[in-house]
Order: structure tokens, then C-alpha cells, then sequence
DNA sequence: GATATGGGTTTCCTTTTGGAAAGTAGTTTC
DNA sequence: GAAACTACTTTCCAAAAGGAAACCCATATC
């Protein structure tokens, strides 16, 4: 018999921790969030730092990805009281609780890049 | 100024950081991938069988789910020699690699499933 | 009042994603 | 040779995602 992943003690295709795993998923989705939040966590930063700091996104999409982040706690944002008002957006404490999650998806990403690339170079020998 | 989250000491917004997030969700991206892993936890199955057990799926996306986590090296498809034809699909070792990766998003997810709970019931008390 | 900056929203368009249903192909069963 | 089973692929369509450009509002500058 195949040996199963386990999670918690639950093998992984337990309903619950896959329902769990999509809706972390779901608010980690689209192009650009992971960038966003990447990009806050260097510092606060206003609209149009963001627009100029995340390459190649539009306003229309800067704006609706931050308002999910937002309507999901892991991104503040703040109007300040400046003349013309810019607003502020900064990655929320329960932001960063993704840490974790972040730090897996990078390592194994790392590990996954270096092994296409072996496999490139040395899959055909000779 | 601001604390920043670190991975493995560097900022997460560190480009090759955030690539390598990158090259990660595009792998597990689409409605069904996790799903279809959590599956093949369970143990190996044929096609009809993730058919039947992951709900709600058609051929055409599953049969292209699989091509594309079997061209990442994430499962193994075996031509059976049974009559009629039957095609076994089954987690590889290094499919099994991404189980940090599915604890961590099970147990955010899970935690931040409670949280919302807590918030829709207590967010306004009284 | 024309222009610029900040922070967006709206419109229009193309691309991507995903689904239902039918078709393909080999083999066995009747 | 018609039907059924496995394992897909193809076609056709609808919905969602995403982008470029224009537009809106306020303030300030020239």
C-alpha cells in the first residue's frame, strides 16, 4: 500500500484541509498580490509608489487587488491628511502571519528552479 | 520605521524570493490541482476514478490538470497492460516535497476560517 | 483656464479559464 | 456489427481575468 501525506495527523485529502488549503489559495490569487505584499513589506508605501515599484501593473488592477487584500485583513490602508491626500498602504500584523507560508512557497520554489535547470543542462548528458 | 517579515534573511521582497513564490503557485494553480493531490494521497487511482471522486470535474480539465502535474514532475501516469487499457496516476516523491507547502496553507487556512467565524459572530457584540 | 499630481473608477477590449457534450480509439462482450 | 468500457481529445460556448486608455474628483501651480 502507498504511504499517504499526512497533515495534523489527517492525510491531506480530508475535506476540511483541502477547504482550508483553497481559501488560503483564494486570497493569495491573482497576478500580482504576492508582489504587493512583497513590495509592503519593504515599507509602507502609497498608490503610486506601488504602481511605480510593481512592474507592469495598471491602476485599475493596483487598486481592485489591494481592496482585496484589504477586505481580507492582510493589507491596512490609510488616507493622510496632506494636500493633495495620499494614502498610505501597509501590510497588517495578520498579514503577516502568512510568513510561514511565504517562506515554504519560496524555499520549495528555489529548490524546484534549480532542479528544472539541472534537468536542462544534464537531463541528456553527453 | 516599519519591521519587515525576513526569509532566510532576506527581505521578502527580495526579486528572486518572489519569483520562486511565483514559479511555486504556478504550479498549483487551477480549480482542481490540490484537489486532484489530495486525491492521489488517498492512494493511486485511474482516470474514472479521480473522475468519480474529485467532484464536479470534467474529463477535459482533468485530463489537462494532470498533464500539466505530470510535466512538473508532481505525478506519475503508467499505462497499465490490462484489457481494456487502464492508466494509473500516483504522487511522485517529489510531489510529495510540497507537503510544508500544504501544512502551512492547511493550517493557516484553517486558522483564518476561525477567525472569520469569530469576526461574522462577535465582530459587533451585544 | 490649462496643466500637473494623487488616487482612484469606468469603459472597452482581448486573453485565459473552465464546462458540457460529442467524438476518437482500442478492446471485449453479445 | 452494435453496445459498453476505459481514456482521453476536440469543439463550441460562457464566464472570469486582465490590460490600455479615458475619465472623475480634489488641490495646487502657472
Amino acid at each position: 500500500m502507498k504511504k499517504k501525506i499526512f497533515i495534523d495527523n489527517k492525510p491531506l485529502n480530508c475535506p476540511s484541509q483541502l477547504k482550508a488549503i483553497h481559501d488560503t489559495m483564494d486570497l493569495l490569487n491573482g497576478k500580482w498580490k504576492i508582489t504587493i505584499i512583497g513590495c509592503l513589506n519593504f515599507g509602507n508605501k502609497r498608490f503610486m509608489d506601488l504602481q511605480r515599484e510593481v512592474t507592469g501593473i495598471g491602476a485599475k488592477m493596483l487598486s481592485k487587488e489591494l481592496q482585496e487584500l484589504e477586505i481580507n485583513g492582510l493589507v491596512s490602508r490609510t488616507v493622510l491628511n496632506t494636500k493633495p491626500v495620499t494614502v498610505e498602504y501597509a501590510i497588517t500584523a495578520y498579514g503577516e502571519t502568512l510568513r510561514p507560508i511565504l517562506r515554504e512557497m519560496a524555499n520549495w520554489g528555489q529548490h524546484h528552479r534549480s532542479k528544472v535547470k539541472a534537468s536542462l543542462n544534464g537531463g541528456k548528458p553527453g
